[in-house]
RNA sequence: GCGCCGGUAGCUCAGCUGGAUAGAGUGUCUGACUACGAAUCAGAAGGUCGGGAGUUCGAGUCUCUUCCGGCGCGCCA
């Protein structure tokens, strides 16, 4: 357990057993005890926690907070804690103050395992799987592909960190209505190039320059033999050529942008292999599908009602939300995509992960709702699936948004940001903004290589630690273990409010994971940062007494360690030297 | 119309299961290198937490209502 998490319980189980004697002594009325919480003061001249308690009792035994505080705090042992003293303040709180103890444990704690730092097994092992990016391979991916892979990649290092299992993969749509559409256009400017205008682009074809570059390649590779062929042949070889040519060209960006999938799954195994039409088999044969104008209805009014009353959600709304059946197999005998991701999310769960984490745009919100009841249908737990809805991204150039749009094929891509603007600076800042809020990616503090941004700031920080190091080893000093009491001379209010950081970080390894929010993370360790150069500006290292300087090298070591653990967990650099 | 996500300092955003005087960064202004890296730090200024009502010891946080912005309600994915 970590070491804040230690000593809250303590507190907890402390401040209980005063209540439960306050009780006995008669100093308090028979109640039922409150519920109550050990928090982390946001001002810390109210100590380094805190509790509501006799405030929280107010309530149930009818006096006055400060009372109650009274009567706790007389029957209050901190004896075996790693607070050293309490006292009451405000209207009825009790702050309590760590002791030394807490500090020196905490260096020791990552001077013992600088790697294993943070980790925990909050997460018992749980094979969870994380998909995230998936974009279509009918065109280049775009920012929002950016912000979903950083946030996946890095969601994912987390989930490993608090213990889980986690597993990345790419669901590559290489079927289906969009191929179809993708052909469509190829073949468009394909022909056009030998027939001109007399070809009519169809009008919801992908407009982008890369499929006629595309159908160029593919002419000055085999020339005008398509031109006479029937369009199904000719539709096919392009997709044939100009498909897997895409695919590539994703698994380049994602390897640049430092993502490495544990899988690339494709949509068209799941056609091969008849996971579809089974899929379609078992709904049907639970009596949850219809067929009506040709086509094979699943009934996603009657699932989703179904699960939304026992949420305990009014029939007036789900009335209101005129929830509608979604087809499955289209009149022409096509398998929608919607029937394609049952499959596929069933047979991810058929895998064996227990949590299914979907990384998606904020526009495919409509479709959560639907999956997880269709997981249900199927005979999973909905609930197993998670998805986190991701908002737009604004590029943001001279203080003016850049729009974007894949259409028109002027939209910044993957690909051209990442030309522009360095991977560990797109990595980090893509971290820096809670998925679900809209975010203005700044595009020239992305690239700044100075104090503008905050990846460098970190870096920063990492490699004046590096030189501090440097600078005593030419001196013939190098860090040795220190003992309690030298570890103790860490007392300045810098130092302290340093250390009590260092010792979140566990828990916030566990936050992060517990809300799919790797964001935490980036702004955890740029405070960490922070608190380390107003250490570094109020503390010298060299040149004082030498049992101070071994524990102010001790902190720094573990500073570094700190950084570069996070650093290293989301793929980021960690220079000893800018 | 219905639903989902937002609305907090000039700008970009934090604020954990309700807690003490609402915080960072950036921008503006003023300071700090003869010292381990000034890519840093210290200080100042900057707020009707979109508006209104309610719940209670206590609301940025919960409920209701309303306004503004983004998105969704396809035999698209």
């Amino acid at each position: 357990m970590d070491i804040y998490a230690k000593a809250t319980e303590q507190l907890k189980a402390a401040v209980t057993e005063a209540v439960k004697k306050a009780v006995a002594d008669g100093a308090l009325p028979e109640a039922e005890l409150p519920e109550f919480i050990i928090e982390i003061p946001a001002d810390n001249s109210h100590g380094d926690f805190a509790t509501n308690a006799a405030m929280a009792g107010a309530r149930a035994f009818r006096m006055p907070p400060f009372k109650i505080a009274q009567a706790i705090t007389e029957r209050l042992s901190l004896e075996g804690t790693l607070c050293e003293r309490f006292e009451t303040a405000g209207p009825g709180f009790i702050n309590f103050f760590l002791s030394p103890d807490f500090y020196s444990e905490v260096i020791g704690d990552i001077l013992g395992d600088p790697e294993g730092y943070g980790s925990s097994d909050y997460g018992r092992g749980e094979q969870v799987m994380v998909e995230f990016v998936s974009a279509n391979p009918t065109g280049p991916m775009h920012m929002g592909n950016a912000r979903g892979g950083a946030l996946g990649d890095c969601l994912a290092a987390v989930l490993d960190k608090a213990g889980y299992s986690a597993y990345r993969e790419f669901y590559v749509n290489d079927a289906g209505n969009q191929i179809e559409k993708f052909g469509c256009s190829l073949e468009a400017r394909y022909l056009q190039i030998y027939k001109g205008d007399e070809i009519v682009f169809p009008e919801d074809g992908y407009q982008g320059a890369d499929i006629t570059e595309l159908a160029r390649e593919y002419a000055d590779l085999y020339g005008d033999s398509l031109v006479e062929a029937d369009s199904e042949t000719r539709k096919k070889a392009l997709v044939d050529y100009a498909l897997p040519k895409n695919i590539e060209k994703m698994q380049r960006d994602m390897a640049t942008y430092k993502i490495t999938y544990d899988k690339w799954f494709f949509e068209s195994e799941l056609h091969k292999s008849g996971a579809v039409k089974a899929v379609v088999d078992t709904l049907t044969e639970k009596g949850l599908t219809y067929e009506q104008d040709g086509a094979v209805w699943y009934k996603n009014r009657e699932v989703l009602t179904k699960k939304l009353l026992a949420e305990g959600k009014t029939q007036k709304y789900i009335d209101n939300l005129e929830l509608k059946d979604d087809v499955l197999i289209r009149q022409n005998g096509n398998p929608t995509y919607f029937a394609a991701d049952i499959a596929y999310h069933k047979n991810k769960f058929d895998r064996g992960f227990t949590t299914l984490i979907d990384i998606w745009g904020a526009d495919h919100h409509g479709h959560v709702m639907r999956m997880k009841g269709a997981m249900d249908a199927v005979g999973y737990d909905g609930d197993r699936l998670n998805v986190v809805l991701m908002q737009l991204v604004k590029l943001v150039k001279d203080g003016e948004v850049v729009k974007m749009s894949k259409r028109t094929g002027k939209a910044i891509q993957l690909r051209d940001l990442l030309e522009e603007v360095p991977v560990d600076s797109a990595r980090f800042l893509f971290n820096t903004r809670e998925a679900n809020t809209q975010m203005d990616f700044d595009l020239d503090m992305a690239v700044a290589q100075d104090n503008q941004n905050p990846v460098y700031y970190v870096q920063y920080a990492h490699a004046r630690i590096c030189s501090i190091f440097k600078a005593l080893a030419a001196d013939g000093i190098t860090l040795r273990e220190c003992t309690a009491e030298e570890l103790a001379l860490l007392a300045s209010p810098e130092e302290r409010e340093l250390i009590r950081h260092l010792a979140l970080y566990t828990g916030e390894i566990v936050s992060a994971a517990r809300d799919y929010d790797p964001t935490k993370i980036t702004r955890y360790v740029t405070k960490l940062a922070t608190l380390f150069h107003k250490f570094y500006n109020a503390c010298r290292v060299k040149g004082e007494d030498e049992g101070l300087m071994q524990a102010r090298l001790a902190l720094c070591s573990c500073v570094r360690a700190v950084i570069r653990n996070v650093l290293t967990m989301f793929n980021i650099n960690c220079p000893e030297t800018m």
